[in-house]
DNA sequence: CCTTCCGTTTACGTTAACGTAATTGTTTGA
DNA sequence: TCAAACAATTACGTTAACGTAAACGGAAGG
């Protein structure tokens, strides 16, 4: 079954987010949806933009720049200029991504440390605890 | 010289900012610089806390979830039920890190693939030119 | 036949995070 | 002394990304 299809609530309740939002989406054009009659047909291919659309929300990604990354894949440019800029824009990115897994890092490390203080603290209570009789 | 402080420009321009946002975070109760007069001075824990603030939003994180992220630090709770809680709140948030970083992974992936599409593809093009006339 | 579920369109509402004036001090170097 | 630079307040404007509501259509089941 390579052709599956979807319809707008299947791909909403799969990926957790509103019909309004896949529509909105439309909208803005980055899903175009065939038609069968009025109801909307999603294809593999549209389930797949809107499954990085939404990672791309998730690293805090606006549409449009996901869009963007997206678009880097498909019409794989000709001369060399284009080449070039491409190449430019990938590496800004990647740049761009690079930092924000050093942000995450930075922050985890400090979640790290402070549920370390929390497992410390804890554990004096539950010495306490256990301590006292059982059940 | 511990207590060094800061002007709300300095800030701005160290950080990239405009000094709007770093009054709009006051406005919002993310920072209390003092005043000298009518003039806003900032300490040094001001200023790491607006750098905490914008690393978070480098993430896609929003202003009061960096606070939020921010307030895990400092009263170090007491009683074990706010404890527990705090436990929860961290490993959650230790969750939503760890997925983020895992789309930066894939996404830098992709983004490397097509690089080397490019390169690949330039590749061909500076052997025709290596192969033209120097200079 | 009637209700109950999808689904569609249209359109106004909302929140976050500032931008952009306009106006008014204050200090400071020529 | 006076303009230039920096700061503050007030207030309206803007963009993104949907939410929410109203009103309507087809089809499926009891």
């Amino acid at each position: 079954m390579p052709n599956q299809t979807y319809t707008i609530s299947e791909l909403a309740s799969e990926f957790g987010v509103t019909t309004r939002a896949i529509r909105f989406y439309e909208e803005k054009g980055l899903v175009q949806p065939l038609r069968e009659g009025q109801r909307r047909v999603y294809t593999a291919a549209d389930r797949v933009r809107i499954k990085l659309i939404l990672r791309g929300k998730r690293i805090g990604m606006t549409l449009q720049e996901s869009v963007e990354v997206i678009d880097l894949y498909d019409p794989l440019r000709n001369n060399t200029e284009q080449l070039l800029s491409l190449i430019n824009t990938i590496s800004g990115r990647q740049a761009r991504l690079l930092q924000q897994k050093d942000d995450i890092d930075d922050m985890l490390t400090g979640l790290s440390e402070v549920l370390g203080l929390c497992e410390k603290a804890l554990g004096k209570r539950q010495k306490k605890i256990s301590a006292t009789p059982k059940k």
